[in-house]
DNA sequence: TAAACTATGTAAGTAAAATTTACATACATA
DNA sequence: TATGTATGTAAATTTTACTTACATAGTTTA
């Protein structure tokens, strides 16, 4: 999971490009990035960004957008044979946050540098954010009609709650650059989520 | 709370430039705004900008800080005669999402256009976002001491699971402007939070 | 009262950076 | 062989944040 490896079938320009915009986010801002750093650093030119991408924007997508695809694509079989809305919910947030934790870059993209701009929000990239929101949510409703998860909270504001206590527990580390458990944080999330969510009879996870 | 009133002591043209900004918020994203732009809705000079502010960030930071010290002034007095952590923690959730509803541009700067800047994060803007933050963690130690609420969980943890869950619910009707319910969404969190951090005895709110 | 200072404001310039245009080369294919 | 297409570059263009140098009115001070 964590290298995101480049696709070979992209011409050698195009992958040096996404590349460099890696390497410099570890460093610096997007917007403190400019295409002449992108053009140096991945040793082409600068017009051949805009050959391969729409604009400086829609690199970022792009960079996002690969992440994205890799784990989405990796979860719904992550989940099978495990027993339960509520371990199943568990292991997706585990899953969230060990992908956090493993690409700091990833993790800056999403939480800091698209969601500012408005275009994002129409973006393909977001298109592949909503889709994992809808396989969490099906899997809440999935629990409350199961019967493990209350019925009186309206399931996208569970997942809602959820996603935010993923982020804000993942922020502070990608801003101030220390390393973070996910073991621990799964924990302390589910502890706190799943008591309220899950009904009554104690110690069932 | 809403209108968020300048301050009378400042000069004219400052005013003018920090409402032109918030004006200008309400339409489109701070990266699309020009300092012309500013200029033309305040009426007053471009250059006018860098005499009253350091450069267009800090006019950024400024606007939110002024959001912030109004609420952080008026937070303390909100939960005095309130009794029990769990009942003052429900009512600071509450006037956050309130203060998210009631002040659009507010929202958008705190979620949307300030944490992509390195600089916000050594900011006197974020340190009153850390008070902030601050009151909320002690309040939460005072309800782990007093037993109301468990005291298995980094109370820090407990406050970011808070934060984020507030955030990830106001964000939506930010981007897609619609409007939220803060006593719904109290209610929401506090239900999932509370019988997660709660120790047993069911009902005691 | 005059001089000097300070707060408020403006017009015109500068420099950096994103994006575009026009051109070049290599390789595949008809 | 000729034509198109993928990959790449150098040099212009335009937008925009920010600076500099100047102007005016009011206030303090000698």
């Amino acid at each position: 999971m964590a290298p995101n490896k480049p696709d070979p079938s992209d011409p050698p320009g195009k992958i040096k490009i996404a590349e460099a915009l890696k390497t410099l986010l570890r460093e610096k801002d997007f917007n403190a990035i400019t295409t002449a750093d992108i053009s140096r650093i991945s040793g082409v030119n600068e017009a051949l960004i805009y050959r391969y991408y729409k604009d400086k924007r829609g690199l970022l997508h792009d960079v996002l957008a690969k992440y994205l695809e890799d784990y989405v694509e990796k979860m719904e079989l992550d989940i099978k044979g495990i027993k339960g809305a509520a371990n199943k919910l568990r292991k997706l947030i585990w899953d969230m946050i060990y992908l956090h934790q493993q690409n700091l870059v990833f993790s800056k993209i999403l939480l800091l540098e698209v969601r500012n701009f408005r275009g994002y929000w129409d973006s393909e990239t977001y298109q592949i954010v909503r889709q994992y929101g809808q396989t969490l949510l099906n899997l809440i409703k999935e629990g409350i009609h199961n019967g493990e998860f209350r019925d009186d909270i309206s399931p996208s504001h569970i997942r809602q709650i959820i996603l935010g206590a993923i982020e804000h527990l993942c922020l502070p580390a990608v801003i101030f650059e220390y390393k973070i458990s996910p073991d621990e944080l799964t924990d302390d999330i589910c502890d706190i989520i799943f008591e309220g969510i899950v009904k009554k009879a104690k110690n069932n996870f």
